[in-house]
RNA sequence: GGCGGCAUAGCCAAGCGGUAAGGCACGGGUCUGCAACACCCUUAUCACCGGUUCGAUUCCGGUUGCCGCCUCCA
């Protein structure tokens, strides 16, 4: 079965058909870096960071590129406002942009172009578009003419007819029309530019992903990416630039996810309510927080609140829980049992539940209802008085490689337990052999203010942070 | 005005023609020295009104209510 998607420009589900066998090429629109990205700019980082490793489980070669925006209006005004270059801030919120995504369990791209890195490319790829009569200079601005290329407005379904002229595009005496838009903005006084043949100037938001996606994947990509947002007007002049620069298709595959809301509000800097990554991280796990996006399909809005995020946390516990109390039979039960073949089965069934899940249009929330079956089967094996190694172990490593297509890890975070720790568990199993049953408990309600919760089994006793 | 999305149990969320996955929370039970973990059981006429169909949550039309894009925006 082959991997459905979405496809914003036919707005249909379509068999994913690669370029080239077996090899996927993802473009991502990445941030503007004037300031560390909250979680609506998360979403779209984690649920194509899913897509890709997606893709990777399925076998396929993937590169996938992502952008920095590192030159516009924004951060020239954030620079101004805090005194400093231009370079100096967007160099520290890039860094702080790893963190950020890295402690979501993301991976960095296979390159992360600039912006002003590519100026001399943006600057050709101008040249060649005047060239071809798809843009005009006008007052050392460069604008791209809409009206020209034919298929503008496919992406996002609009005709160019219906488009309302809001109040703030300006019917500009320099424009030939108020749709184009800039491809190169000359450069106010002071303000940070580069030489052109158009006078000094930087380059238009649009036509750097143009540029750096033809750079990095060539003409035609298999799959781009962005926030819904990004459908119109961005994605819509990107077509139209690279378009009329090749002549080819420029991305077969637009996939856009949906939005976040905070407590069922739109989150806006009016209304004070922006969450940014770098600290709701140091208050939830991040786990957490990508497992709770996961838990909706990419598409959807879906709302951030501090009870489903605790709702989110809980079943990620679960899932954890599980995984760890395989590890713990594994490890102090001896290797009996049968039934091997009809346990492995029942996990494999799950595996292709997940796979059809995620080929569907990378369905995460269906994919992590087969890991909770999974789980629910996982425990049930638990139950059995005798089990097998090969079973556990296929448990184990089968949630393992599920849940890392999600970018979730279940190792344990390496913090082995103090020795002062391990000889009151110690203590605490004689006190209950001796049905010393007041110093048992005594030792377990020590170790619970300590975070260290306690569970007996038949198999012994088992911990975990709580 | 144009384009589009959503409405499913207390909450979240899949399904999208054959009478409703999964999770969280709640209640009852089992297991346990007591717990914890876990297991079992219980919980929905799918916003409303029409239509198509042998049959609709699922398709079509309409109504209501939210929301997004058309302007920088993930």
């Amino acid at each position: 079965m082959s991997i459905q998607i979405y496809n914003t420009l036919t707005r249909k589900k379509e068999p994913f058909i690669p370029l080239e066998e077996g090899k996927v090429k993802i473009y991502v629109c990445g941030p503007t870096v004037y300031n560390y990205i909250h979680i609506g700019n998360a979403r779209p980082v984690i649920a194509f960071d899913t897509v890709r490793r997606y893709f990777a489980y399925k076998g396929y070669d993937v590169t996938y590129i992502s952008n920095f925006t590192d030159v516009d209006d924004k951060i020239i005004q954030a620079a101004n406002e805090l005194g400093e270059e231009v370079g100096e801030l967007t160099d520290r919120f890039i860094d702080a942009y790893f963190e950020d995504i890295l402690a979501l369990g993301c991976t960095k791209a296979d390159a992360h172009p600039r912006v002003t890195d590519h100026i001399d490319d943006i600057i050709q790829f101008i040249s060649v578009l005047i060239d071809k009569g798809y843009a005009y200079e006008s007052e050392g601005d460069v604008y791209y003419r809409t009206r020209k290329f034919e298929g503008y407005g496919k992406l996002s379904h609009q005709s160019i007819d219906e488009l309302r002229v809001g109040a703030r595009i300006e019917e500009s005496e320099i424009k030939e029309n108020a749709l184009d838009f800039a491809l190169w903005k000359s450069a106010k006084e002071g303000e940070i530019s580069w030489e052109s043949p158009w006078g000094a100037g930087r380059p238009g938001w649009h036509i750097e992903c143009s540029v750096m996606a033809r750079e990095h994947l060539g003409d035609t990509i298999d799959i781009h990416a962005g926030g819904q947002d990004l459908t119109f007007p961005h994605h819509e002049n990107e077509i139209a630039q690279s378009e009329a620069m090749t002549g080819k298709m420029f991305a077969r595959y637009w996939m856009h996810n949906g939005y976040i809301n905070i407590e069922n509000e739109k989150m806006s800097k009016s209304l004070g309510n922006f969450v940014l990554v770098n600290d709701i991280r140091k208050q939830v796990d991040p786990k957490v927080l990508r497992f709770f996006m996961l838990s909706v399909h990419y598409r959807h809005p879906v709302n951030f609140s501090q009870d489903l995020v605790e709702s989110a946390a809980n079943g990620l516990d679960r899932i954890q829980t599980a995984y760890n109390n395989l590890k713990h039979r594994l490890s102090t039960s001896a290797d009996l049992g049968d039934q091997k073949d009809i346990w492995m089965h029942k996990v494999d069934e799950q595996i292709t539940a997940f796979e059809q899940a995620m080929d569907d249009d990378f369905n995460t929330a269906n994919g992590i209802a087969a890991i909770f079956e999974l789980v629910k089967l996982a425990n049930v094996y638990l139950l059995e008085k005798n089990t097998q190694a090969e079973v556990l172990t296929y448990f184990i490593e089968t949630l393992e490689r599920l849940m890392d297509v999600l970018g979730i890890s279940l190792e344990s975070e390496t913090d082995l337990l103090d020795q002062d720790i391990e000889a009151l568990i110690e203590e605490r199993l004689d006190a209950r052999k001796n049905r010393n049953f007041a110093r048992a408990d005594e030792i377990r309600d020590e170790l619970k203010a300590k975070g260290i919760l306690l569970e007996d089994t038949a198999q012994g006793t088992r911990w975990k942070r709580g």
